[in-house]
DNA sequence: AATATGAATGTTATATTATAACATATGTGT
DNA sequence: ACACATATGTTATAATATAACATTCATATT
């Protein structure tokens, strides 16, 4: 190879997306925003709103509870990052704007989670609300359980 | 009709079932168990947790956080109620012990709730889950939105 | 009836999660 | 330089939930 090909992580490479889109939707990625979403992706798994904070005044000492929230808020309404309501928490997201839901697998042995968007529940969703003359709006999908690997 | 025959509420209804259930199983609905879950199915749509502890304290004015979540806890347990994760709430279920789960419509403008659990749904957590090799064990399915009603 | 036992409830305190309200700073266009 | 909107700082408090230990109650056994 003549040029370096640097092969970036699961981290930079999500970073590097939501750097592109809010370029692209003319949002502003502050210092602010960018250092949470990358505490957000330092973590493996789901991070809780708390911890971050602490983690955001090892940075900035003068972080209080709504610096997070108000960028936790900011990061959500733009897909950058989910929040898993079965359990407080919050996650990164691997393709912002691909779709508007992410459905998840949560291990509860591991912590661990995965992303299980198919094409599949999103007509589920559809055909139960047509069936119920609902439209829906947001979609919780998440389903606890035990992950193969803490299976063996 | 030489009896009469008494049409029960819906709330009556569902207290007669968590009796018989209760007593199928084994289980003690206790005086104040039986209170809470009166007040669960009083009203309409969902009820927060320190709502129902205000209306307890009507009755009970010993009662305090714990006694409701302890509460709860006993009723969600045995499938006489369940939590809406999306909202911190809680509501009593139609159908105790028909099926595990529970999947809900919840719509934004009436707060009203539609239970929407149907096979089609169990079939996608059971596919999504094999897909991935997981093993299920706690499903959250709730879809905000606008019901019917609230179109018009 | 007395006693032992476990389950349920009472009680105090505190942890965890989240937002309201107002003040200040910062960036951008005129 | 100024106005404006957006973002951030700051203080206070609301809303949700649990830990830990004490007491009461039901019931089973002797």
């Amino acid at each position: 190879m003549s040029k370096q090909q640097k092969k970036l992580s699961v981290s930079e490479e999500a970073l590097k997306k939501a750097e592109d889109l809010c370029e692209v939707n003319g949002l502003k990625l502050t210092k602010l925003r960018k250092q949470v979403l990358k505490l957000i992706w330092k973590k493996p798994g789901y991070v809780k709103a708390y911890d971050l904070l602490n983690e955001l005044q090892k940075i900035d000492p003068s972080a209080k509870p709504p610096t997070i929230y108000r960028t936790l808020d900011f990061l959500m309404e733009n897909g950058l990052i989910h929040k898993l309501q079965s359990l407080n928490a919050f996650i990164g997201c691997l393709h912002p704007n691909e779709h508007n839901e992410c459905y998840f697998l949560i291990c509860d042995s591991c912590q661990k989670i995965e992303e299980c968007c198919s094409k599949k529940i999103n007509n589920v969703v559809l055909s139960t609300s047509k069936n119920n003359n609902f439209i829906p709006n947001k979609v919780t999908f998440e389903i606890a359980g035990t992950c193969q690997s803490c299976l063996n």
